[in-house]
DNA sequence: AACCCCGTTCCTTTATCCGGAACGTCGTTC
DNA sequence: GAACGACGTTCCGGATAAAGGAACGGGGTT
């Protein structure tokens, strides 16, 4: 195994426990002998990928912010559509978000967390698949034939029981937005709108999603235009 | 030189040029031969650091942006601050800053751009010296000795020349305010108040800066309370 | 068609990384 | 207060991944 991929590693250790991590646990959960880990997390330290603590705790350094930060500029869709996301979640009240097509699955590129204490949590640079959810179906009617193929040999047996074929993808693209209640995880309703370029590449896809008790199918239908309208709007401030 | 280093290199050049990179171009500043570049970047990309474009083109990766943002949530304190520097930002129609002392150096964790089209760029995980500009004076006058020390020793000329004696940062940590005229850049002005804990440590310094001609003395005078206040409101909503 | 510029692949040398073992240091227990 | 245990740190020879020169392929240009 590469150090780039120990290190990568050991930055997701850094993340996921979301506060200061010990040496031992970390090196631990990587699997790697003790030595190792702290030679690696030296050097880290010495790079700003990490930081060490008063304490002796290491957690994350600067400069992933930094890099979080101007790669966010240079997507650039963020900028651009969090405003609009913003405008959107306050209107419907639930969560935003916003997913960007990645080769054969879809990432988080953009969210907004809704007024409600059981909502969806937005991690930015999730990776999901395509095929599940509304905007990972909706997505999916874009994609190339290559990543469709893809996507579907990766999916398991329940998604690829379901898989949606020809006619329904035709369907999605034709509308430009998709639902999907309990696909992703139970009790979760989301409505997703396509983000599309002037010559009807999916940029990304706009979703508002929220617990299935407040989503019924006529809440669904009163939302639908909000979610299709600040897609389009998106869309128009991406220059698309 | 290590990998790790490299890689990160790699990344700060697709992040400078805020745009897709090819490969010749990243071997060349980075000083690498092509060979080398091809396989280091080949890595990254099946890591999710950097990204291909259909064009061949390289760009900074999604993974990037789910480290910056886990940190983000890691440190705490942007989530914290930015509701409160979004306001003061309104309220004094300038840009706001907020930068931690992180060793020897200070980093920016937060800012708000200002309304005004010259205004200071905001670039976090950008690091600074101590002992210049308002919030570097500022946070050296609340540093241990050692790092004082040692910004000292890496300072440049002018800047040594201009030291602060024991005197002035006493009076800067009574006051809790600092301010600076074209210290860090020939026509920039900057007001800044101390983020403290309960016990008296600097957690950060909020800052205030644009352009000098917007802000004599008179104005800065009229902007401090703000400022002190508001830097005060972030030390409560740490829970300091 | 010949050329040139880029990116890609290959392969051996080399330098880096690996990780067990031994050591220090602090806090805990008897 | 001595012995123990947990945890971090240092060291070094062997294992391994990285390096980069060289040769190849392919798309665009003169």
């Amino acid at each position: 195994m590469s150090v780039l991929e120990k290190a990568a590693q050991v930055i997701d250790v850094l993340n996921r426990n979301l506060g200061p991590a010990k040496l031992g646990v970390i090196a631990d959960e990587v699997g790697l002998p003790k030595s190792s880990a702290h030679r690696l997390l030296n050097e880290m330290v010495g790079l700003g990928m990490a930081r060490r603590l008063e304490d002796g705790n290491y957690t994350s350094g600067y400069r992933l912010v930094q890099w979080g930060h101007a790669a966010d500029l240079a997507l650039g869709i963020r900028q651009a559509a969090e405003p609009i996301m913003r405008r959107l979640s306050d209107e419907v009240a639930e969560s935003v978000h916003l997913h960007v097509p990645e080769g054969n699955h879809r990432v988080c590129a953009a969210g907004v967390p809704g007024p409600q204490t059981l909502r969806p949590v937005i991690r930015l640079g999730t990776i999901l698949p395509l095929g599940v959810g509304a905007s990972g179906k909706l997505l999916l009617a874009y994609a190339t034939d290559r990543a469709r193929a893809e996507a579907r040999q990766q999916a398991d047996d329940a998604t690829e029981a379901s898989w949606p074929d020809e006619g329904q993808l035709a369907l999605l693209r034709e509308r430009g937005w998709a639902t999907s209640t309990a696909e992703v995880e139970s009790g979760l309703t989301a409505i997703s709108a396509a983000v599309l370029t002037r010559t009807g590449e999916a940029l990304g896809a706009l979703t508002v999603a929220g617990a299935s008790s407040r989503l019924p199918a006529e809440r669904c239908a009163e939302l639908r235009p909000l979610v299709v309208g600040s897609a389009r709007e998106i869309a128009r401030a991406l220059g698309a």
